[in-house]
DNA sequence: GATGAATGAGTGTTCATTCAT
DNA sequence: AATGAATGAACACTCATTCAT
């Protein structure tokens, strides 16, 4: 009777639309449902209210993300074998950054949406939660380093400020760059650089 | 103890309080009068609108840091003097960085509000105007090197990113720390990262 | 244990509880609904609206306890064979009371969603019917009174009055007191007291 | 430039239509807002919100009927001076009902408010307060009868019966009769009944 | 300089009810 | 007998802003 795309779809669609025209706060449900060209009460039958609508669209793209991050640091990254030359680390910085990149970009709408549109939400602190996994993760390859070259253990200050780099890495290719290829270009560029910055940081 | 206080400021003062708490959307007009024991009409008779309120918080240290970086720009890297070692380089960077970080923290509550509670006013992009000023002068000291180096110039796109990832670090710092002092000492250790950083991008 | 009630009687199971928790107005179809394991449609298959659906629920125990006001007032009360001495007139008073008291307490959750919480339904005012057909019965008992003491009638107003004040016993007893047992012993005390205060209805 | 009478007045009366009309619940601000010709902005300048534009119109006939019960509790019913005969008891009695009774019929309106329409507001309760008082009142003056008659105390559970029943005296002259000056009247023959059913409580 | 009153559009959310299937 | 989708009006409440005084 309505459209051929069902109208949860439909509000999907719209919602999407106008949290990344206004962000979480200033988007109007009222202004969703009408593009939607459905009724206020419809958008309640299928989420229970704007927080949920807005998880609805985000939360599979970021549990993803989640995933890669984790699943690497369980698979990969046992000191016991790792050899942490300068190369090797550059090589596990990279792949983690490349799968993650990718993620991004298979939902970049999405990411858009959890990186910067989600102030209001209760995503609004999730590059916080983001940057404690990528810590969790530094400071295992960080102790294997100090451990090798006998130097102090990297501060947890630097650990944050690095983990926060990274993930503003993140943040930075998706708001400019919209096409994979290119940006994928680009991040190894970066990576090099996060790289040479990360064993500058364990120099006295 | 209010009284001696002129209203202007009061009001400037219980705005910067609301703001910080609740960011600029969130902010109601009508508890920052509250607050200041003064009708929403006298908010009206100093200030345009709401907007108007936030800019006199935070134009004039956001000013302030502007000179610094272009003055700098202009006493200072005259290229035609510069000898751009790495050592050089490395002090030139750490010099600006200094300054900024010494006016942010004079002006530590509205480097806040113009860095993390802006969402929504008119210095929402304020990070992209300063991000593009740093670029700037980023810019010549790269020509620069890539001109002794006999290398080809630094792409627009890593250098806005370093840009980006330098402004970030600000963020960072006043996200995380609010003493000065310690602030400075943990800016030494990040400058030299993002030094040996910016070396990097000029290798192929 | 869900399954094998039929779904028309969970319906009600389910409004007698929101009914009694939320009162008429503020209970929820939704809710009921749910809690029932239904979905709305089904509802309104079984009940015409929330009015018929609370009807439902109320109707049988208002009946009977109507036919047990009425029963009595036709068999006992043929005033020609009364002997309308105090003794007897407590006794009859009392007789009328324990029965609808019984009643009352049999469905003791239906008389508190017709007595406490019916505000906003059909029945809100259901009270006054009540209290009307108390009143026509003891207007024949006051009537016989009036005729052997040779005094006046007794006023409207005060038989009306007098009659609210033996409905509001029950509300009482039903409000203060689950044990039908317990509330018996009460309603001999409160009784004797209504009767002395029925007898100095007639005095000068 | 709008009528003689000032808006908040206005709202007022109109607020005391509505609430009269349909309660508190069911009534609406929306309307009441249309009635007084002002907008609902205007409301919550006035009023903080539904409950206090109710308790606005309440608060003050409610704290002076409290202040007769209680004024009356603290100077005449000094027990040692008492002497409880049954004339003393009537007068008393009767006493501190036609000073109720006159305050309830100076605020009529605002009592029925109160005592029949304010469901859903922080009043609902208020028939609750108003017996305790009553209770804790009566519960001296039966001490007193007890203690002279050598008679076993009054129960709790009929002390607290006869306060609500002499507190749905109050309810039904309210509701049942406009005019102060036949509602005494008629107070007059309640009392009386009242009184006898008190007395009637101490016997066995 | 500052007040107090008022605006009016906007917010997210809930509701009883309907109906094609 | 029952579902699931959808309606649309209503709700209390908040907001930045205006303006006569």
């Amino acid at each position: 009777m309505k459209d051929d795309k069902e109208t949860k779809e439909r509000l999907l669609l719209s919602a999407k639309k106008e949290f990344l025209e206004k962000g979480y706060m200033q988007a109007s449900l009222r202004n969703i449902c009408k593009n939607a060209e459905v009724t206020t009460g419809a958008l309640y039958f299928f989420f229970q209210n704007k927080e949920d609508l807005f998880a609805c669209l985000v939360e599979k793209p970021l549990n993803e993300l989640y995933e890669i991050i984790n699943q690497h640091h369980e698979r990969e990254w046992n000191p016991l074998n790792a050899q942490a030359d300068e190369v090797e680390t550059y090589l596990e910085h990279f792949e983690i950054a490349k799968q993650a990149v990718h993620c991004i970009y298979h939902y970049y709408d999405e990411f858009q949406l959890l990186l910067t549109k989600a102030q209001g939400s209760g995503f609004a602190q999730i590059d916080d939660q983001f940057v404690e996994r990528l810590e969790k993760k530094y400071r295992v390859m960080a102790d294997h380093i100090s451990l090798q070259n006998r130097a102090p253990a990297l501060e947890d200050y630097m650990l944050h400020w690095f983990a926060h780099t990274q993930m503003n890495l993140f943040v930075h290719m998706i708001t400019h760059e919209r096409a994979e290829e290119t940006a994928m270009k680009h991040l190894e560029a970066m990576m090099k650089g996060l790289v040479a910055c990360w064993y500058q940081l364990f120099q006295e």
